[in-house]
DNA sequence: GCACTACCTTGAGGTAAATCAAGGTTTCAA
DNA sequence: TTGAAACCTTGATTTACCTCAAGGTAGTGC
């Protein structure tokens, strides 16, 4: 992962020294549910000529804190983060986890100072979004107005649906919720969905949904004793799907 | 409020019947914190144009309902209107209350539907803003783009205010929160911040947060009883700005 | 490999808010 | 003006989840 630019002394030393992290979105296997999701292929390279790739973020780094000045809006690329705000009291909410092919970072938008703090729950890469040429870039290619509109108002989409799980649904219901989001948003990304590593810890999990790590933890035994899950420390296994979608009281 | 045509015979008939409801945005005296905050004169005058107004909606009449064709977002005019969503199981969620300036409708753009409905709490008017219309404008009016990106953002953050003081704070907190939101806005659009008149039941102050009626009753008889709040039926008088602002557990 | 720390689980007991119940008030239409 | 429906308040009881407590497990740096 590191740099080595002292690797060889031929003429194609630089070649191997072209990171996955400067990948292209037309290249990116996630171009079909991120940002470039419905552009053109001129337009992605447009795109791709703002976006900025850095080097990955290592476990517990900062990507952004609250109140830093916005500048941008990140794509993940590979890893999970959590979002996260500090209360007047000084404790945690965590407002959102993050994983591949999300984009996170839009609530600094309001106030041109972020909204939120980000974190790596494991290594993470991620793509940086210039706001300023996005919003550039936007007026001109009305593909991505509309898509980075949408983005935005999925966002507002998802706090609802979890205003709507803190407000009216129990311990149970929360956390089998959640459990299938994962589990929708891996199989998104070409991945099992229903078989899993949690990134995240029960502290978090219970932050994220109004609920002790106590409590998360006693949810988790329960699912694991009725045969819905199969629950290894962050090992998950769905065992039951149909199980696990009427504990999260949903309708299919 | 009413139309009436048979008031007089003079020339000036006319004048008159030319209602509240048809003023430019020019005019309105919510243009500084509504949609055309920050924009030129003759920018106002396009958007004015895109713009659609129609007669008010009656108390308890619906803007649009969960699941229609999403065309438009809205800025209320006069009046104030909640938004909510039916869960699953047929319960429903109050995602939000809508004040005039405020503009609603924007959880439809992510998936071409309402995600979401929305109700007058009493007699209100509101601006139809067509959204392809909008987009377009955007397209050439920078300050425009940027302003409808940051209204999105403040729902955004909005949202996961929501979302701390549902999974955070106790009943008390909560409705001291609401109280104080309310005040806020309430000045923002030069009225008293500490004497209004709610326009939502209890049911839909506990409906948004996530508490029952009876709890909801109990914190007011509370507030009233430590002399933080005058509470008669719907009439609110904040007595002590510093101990709700205490109760809320906000800084300052 | 060991020790330190962070993380997870389980149990017992307490509590804030839900539920159940009943009576009062306001609103609105006939 | 009256009656019905919707809304609000207050009390008694229950309960889901929190808090406190303690022991176990996994991960990490030396």
């Amino acid at each position: 992962m590191t740099i080595r630019l002292t690797d060889s002394g031929d003429n194609n030393a630089l070649k191997p020294c072209i990171h996955d992290y400067q990948v292209s979105c037309g290249n990116c296997r996630l171009n079909s549910i991120c940002l470039p999701l419905a552009l053109e292929s001129d337009d992605i390279e447009q795109l791709d000529e703002i976006i900025q790739r850095s080097k990955p973020l290592q476990k517990s780094q900062h990507l952004y804190r609250e109140g830093d000045d916005f500048k941008s809006v990140y794509a993940v690329r590979s890893g999970t983060l959590k979002a996260y705000k500090t209360t007047d009291d000084g404790r945690e909410q965590v407002t959102g986890f993050y994983f591949p092919g999300e984009i996170l970072g839009m609530d600094g938008i309001s106030n041109n100072l972020h909204a939120s703090s980000a974190k790596a729950l494991e290594t993470a890469a991620v793509c940086e979004i210039p706001f300023s040429s996005l919003e550039k870039l936007s007026a001109i290619i009305p593909t991505l107005q509309r898509h980075f509109f949408q983005l935005m108002s999925r966002e507002i989409t998802d706090d609802q649906q979890l205003i709507t799980l803190l407000s009216k649904n129990s311990a149970d219901e929360r956390v089998a919720s959640l459990m299938l989001s994962i589990s929708t948003r891996n199989s998104r990304r070409k991945l099992s969905a229903t078989q899993f590593r949690l990134t995240m810890s029960r502290v978090d999990i219970g932050n994220y949904l109004g609920l002790t790590v106590e409590t998360v933890s006693r949810v988790f035994s329960r699912m694991q004793k009725l045969g819905i899950l199969q629950v290894d420390n962050k090992e998950i296994k769905i065992l039951d799907v149909p199980g696990l979608q009427n504990m999260a009281n949903v309708s299919s």
